[in-house]
DNA sequence: GCTTGACTTGAAACGCGTTTCATACATTAC
DNA sequence: GTAATGTATGAAACGCGTTTCAAGTCAAGC
């Protein structure tokens, strides 16, 4: 494989000049300039680029830290990363953790290591702190709402959009509400307990240990869901659910037990999924797409020029009113 | 940022002894192994994986080219790519394409470049010819099935698949049959639509155009399908459809507008979805996540081998019977 | 006592593009 | 006529880890 040496020998020019002709600076001359590419192109030439990032500093890559790949919410987001990143000429590289801490810190070491020039977390398990270490290493944008005001942050207030939710059931009359999410320990869930607990207390209502589904993921868990809800004592008129796939789920198997809904149980998924409009489940809307766009360009806003206009960015999560509650 | 060469300073030995501390190499003294790692503790120092890449000429980084990301097909292929990946300590770089050829040939073109050692194309825009001359530059896989023996290829047989489903819609007594398909253009459409002249042809029914319908890709799409369907004079009494996801929209916009499903119109899908499980929908199950692993996996041995067991790998579809034909 | 093989170690070359600095000529400015 | 600019070009340093090669030490083998 030539090398830039090689081609200043053949076009009779300099390394210098060779890459001044190769990245387009100006004060080289018309003819030497023809010469450079006269050579490229005879001896097939073509820069490496691992010598590029070495003596630029820079990869123009973006590592994007997630659980999975598979799953319409993370899709979603990556998707609205990676349309910002082809954009503004960004690659991807991907980490996928499934929320296993060792994975999550290799992610981190990567960008200790340079390989990348920041890093997007959708997603992580490992504790905020963990994080500080790194700051150093390269911008981290994440994609949850954490308490500390020196992260870079884009999320959706996932704590209003439960209150909100849960408001518009009490004033239809509901008590007996229960809701469904995907992990314990996310900051996203964690947001949502709370504001469970404290809408519940603010009517006076009782939050139910045994109305609270937890690993609800996929639209398999949506009928696991329904199985466990049929068979209770005592059920709960209500249920706030993980994701519109979850809502899918229940929504899908009630019909099939003849379950009537609302009626029996009101459901409000979360996404607004396609299938949530569909299928007429209301939900909250959550701009998972727009999210990714957000994040990445707060990252390449500071990446570009050093300065942030905010670090931290909310975004709008909005009740849709269909037919399942 | 300290380098190796202010470790070797730091531990009073060469950079060569630093580097078989650092890589694990035999044959350097306990003491001076314990020196370099205080010394790397000390200064903090983190590799420059860049210089890495350029030093060894490798990357173990595998490109990945696809045109969407949030789709469900093609998130279950990278997810079986990324898992193996992960097995085998390789990195994943994105290259979203939307099916712009420019796109592609960006990507061919970092593989030239030698940002990566490998690239996995899961669908693509471009002419084969295109890829001959990148052959050289590092391995490809293909995920899609061609004429041509001399590409690694790993893909499911859609003509035969689709053979199946209409040999058993025609069993079932069916002879006005129409079909789905995303975009004409690809490899996996036009097998489907080889498979369905021959096999309509074969039993002596027609095939008709206006019972083709493109542009089928989200649940959304179904809808359409119905909508259409419905409108027409004479309607296919079965359809084999795209993926499982636009089976869906048109299974539950037929249930919705009254349409009875399989007797006014039979459907078959794609993919074998968790949506088709729980909807009955009767479909052809195709191993995306397999196909994403077992790309990987012939990359990978090519790469660490640079022999190949078979440079074809075709995996099996199997036809799912359940409630919608 | 000498050969042989295993173990240690460092200098230097290598992979390769970018960038700085110095040099030199040609203009333009005053 | 001289200083100040602008244009053009190359040598060399730089970013940094890996690997080869030569050389040296030491214990085991004959």
């Amino acid at each position: 494989m030539a090398n830039i040496r090689d081609l200043a020998k053949e076009a009779g020019v300099s390394v210098a000049t060779v890459s001044r002709v190769l990245n387009g600076h100006p004060y080289v001359s018309e003819e030497k300039r023809k010469a450079v590419w006269e050579a490229v192109e005879k001896l097939n030439y073509s820069k490496n680029i691992q010598a590029v990032h070495l003596a630029k500093g820079r990869t123009a890559i973006v590592g994007v830290m997630l659980p999975y790949i598979h799953h319409p919410y993370f899709s979603a987001v990556i998707e609205g990363i990676s349309k910002e990143a082809l954009r503004y000429g960004y690659q991807l590289l991907l980490f996928q953790t499934n929320y296993e801490v060792e994975r999550e810190l290799e992610a981190l070491e990567r960008l200790r290591m340079r390989q990348m020039d920041g890093l997007i977390v959708c997603s992580h398990e490992v504790d905020w702190e963990v994080f500080d270490a790194y700051q150093e290493d390269g911008p981290i944008v994440l994609c949850e709402q954490v308490e500390r005001y020196d992260f870079f942050t884009v999320y959706i207030d996932h704590y209003q959009a439960f209150v909100r939710a849960l408001r518009y059931l009490i004033k239809k009359g509901h008590r007996r509400i229960g809701y469904c999410i995907g992990r314990t320990t996310g900051p996203n869930s964690q947001a949502r307990a709370a504001a469970y607990q404290d809408v519940l207390r603010e009517v006076g209502a009782l939050p139910r240990r045994q109305w609270v589904f937890d690993g609800c993921l996929f639209l398999e868990d949506g009928k696991r869901v329904m199985e466990q809800w049929i068979a209770m004592e005592e059920r709960p008129s209500a249920l706030l659910v993980t994701s519109d796939q979850v809502a899918a789920g229940i929504v899908l198997h009630a019909r099939r037990i003849g379950v009537r809904i609302p009626d029996e149980l009101a459901v409000i998924g979360f996404d607004n999924d396609p299938l949530a409009e569909m299928l007429g489940i209301t939900t909250v809307a959550l701009p998972h797409f727009t999210l990714g766009e957000r994040a990445f360009r707060l990252l390449h806003h500071w990446l570009e020029t050093g300065r942030v206009a905010r670090k931290q960015e909310e975004l709008p999560a909005q009740l849709l009113v269909r037919d399942t509650a």
